[in-house]
DNA sequence: TTACACATGTAACACGTTACATGATTTT
DNA sequence: AAAATCATGTAACGTGTTACATGTGTAA
């Protein structure tokens, strides 16, 4: 139930229309809450029919744009102070890693150093728009200063996982079972 | 497409009927990629159609463990070499941030309080396991290995998710617009 | 006038969760 | 004899993705 959340949270700040929400969602909550545009239609639809919010304006193109009502406004704020957390997460990298153990030597350190450069530049990026914003880049609302904290996480949690995957580089996993070194003082079988 | 894939590694290691898997995802996996009963069973149905897998054993109360084909275990293989890694993530704590600014101040830093608690919690218990595991006290095969690598990830991401919120604890969000504070210099209206 | 970005929506499908149902074996 | 655990499954529902369909306004 959190995209419902999301959308409210976004028109908490002003109305806005599906499409707008929809590009809200690619350009900065999809990289932790992916939504595609019918998901967020459907569910703009059934937010409308329970007086969580309610239609601003119609515009060209039949463009039409929301505006949060005070009973979904409280509901935000209802999900945020009293909702406990789904702490759930699911990524398919980390799943992986109990599998290293199948790909040889080589597949293995191929994979995590794409791994690690792909986080470092997810992080890089973030870091780039914190910097951007530390430097008043886009003023100074409370909105921006959520996504600011919200950058700072993405800079973490991406620098993280680089780090990780550079240390698992310096941990490599031993084959199954080297084929016992031959010792001649031994008895043979 | 990641459950059919979690299902055949784990299935790499030794046969497991429904039961099992189901248990090794509530212990191990589901922390990254959680999964209920009734998707592993009718996951399991349709790699046995498929002749990833083959039933090996049936045991009392109708239990039926499966192991994996060559087929199967080539397809684990492929996934886990030639297939993209799917980057997406789906973090509601981090969704929340970006909303922050609805909350007060005192109800935020009770959150961020108890988020570091949540997350320092789950890292100290990762790094307790990544402990016992270099003690040696699970022994030293591969797949012990690559599960030493995720404890690793565990630690390492959630020890930053909990250090990001106390960083977020000293940097409170200014309230919307202060009331422009009283200047007896200033002209009154 | 053609192409592109805007803007909304439906339909079908895939994936995931919850609730329900059933019965066998082991433990108390 | 009752309770707990093992073990499998179905049904209904909810969420999320992909493909398709439609039309408008603006810029080249």
């Amino acid at each position: 139930m959190s995209l419902r959340h999301a959308l409210l949270g976004l028109l908490a700040e002003h109305p806005a229309s599906g499409w707008d929400l929809s590009r809200r969602f690619d350009d900065v909550l999809g990289a932790v809450w992916p939504a595609g545009h019918p998901q967020i239609y459907g569910e703009l639809r059934r937010l409308e029919q329970e007086a969580f919010i309610e239609v601003e304006s119609e515009g060209p193109r039949r463009r039409k744009a929301y505006r949060i009502t005070d009973r979904g406004l409280a509901e935000v704020r209802r999900w945020l102070t009293t909702v406990e957390v789904d702490h759930t997460m699911r990524l398919e990298a980390l799943l992986r890693s109990a599998f290293f153990w199948l790909m040889t030597p080589d597949q293995l350190s191929d994979h995590l150093r794409r791994e690690a450069a792909y986080y470092e530049s997810v992080a890089a990026s973030y870091r780039q728009l914190a910097g951007a914003k530390d430097r008043g880049e886009f003023g100074h609302s409370p909105q921006m200063e959520a996504l600011r904290i919200a950058a700072e996480a993405g800079t973490r949690l991406n620098a993280a996982l680089s780090e990780w995957a550079t240390w698992a580089l310096a941990h490599p996993i031993s084959p199954p079972e080297p084929a016992a070194p031959f010792d001649p003082s031994e008895p043979g079988d």
